[in-house]
DNA sequence: CGGCCGCTTGACTAGTCTCAATCAGTGTGG
DNA sequence: CCACACTGATTGAGACTAGTCAAGCGGCCG
């Protein structure tokens, strides 16, 4: 069986991921994501508190969510990469119980629900897009896996092998290497963990000769053995045969 | 603006909590939530690996989602209380990423995804289920806040903020008491913490006025403190104005 | 009555945090 | 083109939270 060629939109790229589209389907979802604004790093998309207004795109940089503690603690709680998108009913909510920020600059369609009601429709993509939500949860439970349950050197290891299925999963990476346009302290936000004891595990990590990491370059030196470490198992991102190649 | 008496099914009160509801959706909900099966404390109902099988809705007693690590480690990654229901998708995927399991015994249903799909033919009912999935999501980021950035005294506290409101939003609290059917290492398993800790915390709480707990039995003595100390908001769980009072 | 599970407590250890200083890279204005 | 400022990375020292190991206790069930 052929596939077609994946396409280089990675909103359509990534609900490919999961299920088969047809021509139509995938026209609607470039259409829906065909103007997009660009938005510096460092700018909050969404504020906790505040009444939703549509469903955030992202098309390409690097987003996340999080949540603040009064004492000015830093949670983040997702990362959203090219094609991921916000929570699609989120309408349906009066107010945001979290934030959404840029690590890098990006490009972001703001969807209205209507549109989103529009897509869904399709039958191919209204399945797809719950399939994006099923995989958000499990991947916060797995990320509650990692900060409940790993050491500070498996938490890293897991969270860099799962932004590396990822990003593959969207055309992102080259081999074992992509941009990860993030600090060292966006790291320490993410796991659990302070800002110096991220620096200290990377620096076991480089040592061990698993991975190298500068000027947001991320490069995976030792696949198998990273994966071996953090015990990683990509089933719960339920990329299918489709990706599996 | 006089609201209906609370129904005494759990389901339909925890979708009240949500949206209002036709009679006739009420009915529905009700129907489908007819027969229930008596499970065992300590039975799995799910297997992570397991292709899922229906969706499970608990109208009585406590259950838990939860991983395990290749070491025997498990994570509880949420509570399922009377009212709550699995992910409604969940037929779209081809294996279960996490298991389920009961704390004490149960009263299940076992919904297939048609009887799902025809409770989403009524408007309120979809809409209500679909905050649900909303709310299992934005549990689960307070779940990562919470092992991720407070200290262990403070994760109990929130825990136990967190499970009161839930209990009460489908009556099954009196005043500021409810049944936790959880031992000190469930406790553990869900917070990220060892079990000694665990008792070494919950010690503090006793010692601080707080609460009591024993055999199974949660009481809070001073509800506002304990919040306090937790730093805990209940937006999160988006049960509105109609549950406010 | 015995066994087992769950709770409690003590002693010691270890992983991680905090504080602090230094260094490197980038961008800016003079 | 250089001095300066700022952000982010690195490293050291010491403190502390939480984990591990171990023993004892109490209640419940068969």
């Amino acid at each position: 069986m052929t596939n077609p060629a994946p396409s280089s939109n990675p909103f359509v790229r990534k609900i490919e991921g999961f299920v088969s589209l047809t021509d139509e389907e995938r026209t609607a979802l470039a259409e829906a994501s065909a103007s997009p604004r660009t938005v510096k790093a460092g700018t909050m998309l969404v504020e906790e508190g505040q009444s939703p207004r549509g469903v955030h795109l992202i098309l390409e940089g690097m987003a996340y969510r999080y949540k603040l503690r009064a004492n000015g603690r830093r949670q983040i709680t997702a990362y959203l990469v090219p094609g991921d998108l916000g929570d699609i009913d989120v309408a349906l909510i009066g107010e945001m119980d979290h934030s959404i920020g840029t690590f890098s600059d990006c490009q972001v369609v703001r969807m209205s629900s209507e549109t989103v009601l529009r897509l869904q429709e399709h039958a191919g993509i209204a399945r797809g897009l719950r399939m994006g939500t099923l995989v958000d949860e499990a991947t916060l439970r797995e990320w509650l896996l990692n900060v409940g349950g790993r050491s500070a050197i498996e938490r890293l290891a897991h969270l860099l092998c799962e932004v590396h299925v990822r990003l593959d999963a969207v055309g992102l990476t080259k081999d074992t290497a992509y941009d990860l346009p993030l600090t060292q302290t966006d790291l320490a936000d993410t796991t659990g963990m302070s800002q110096v004891h991220v620096n200290r595990s990377l620096m076991e990590l480089r040592r061990g000769g698993l991975i190298t990491f500068r000027q947001r370059s991320m490069q995976i030196l030792n696949l198998p053995e990273l994966r071996r470490l953090a015990e990683f198992k990509a089933n719960y991102l339920h990329l299918g045969v489709r990706s599996a190649a």
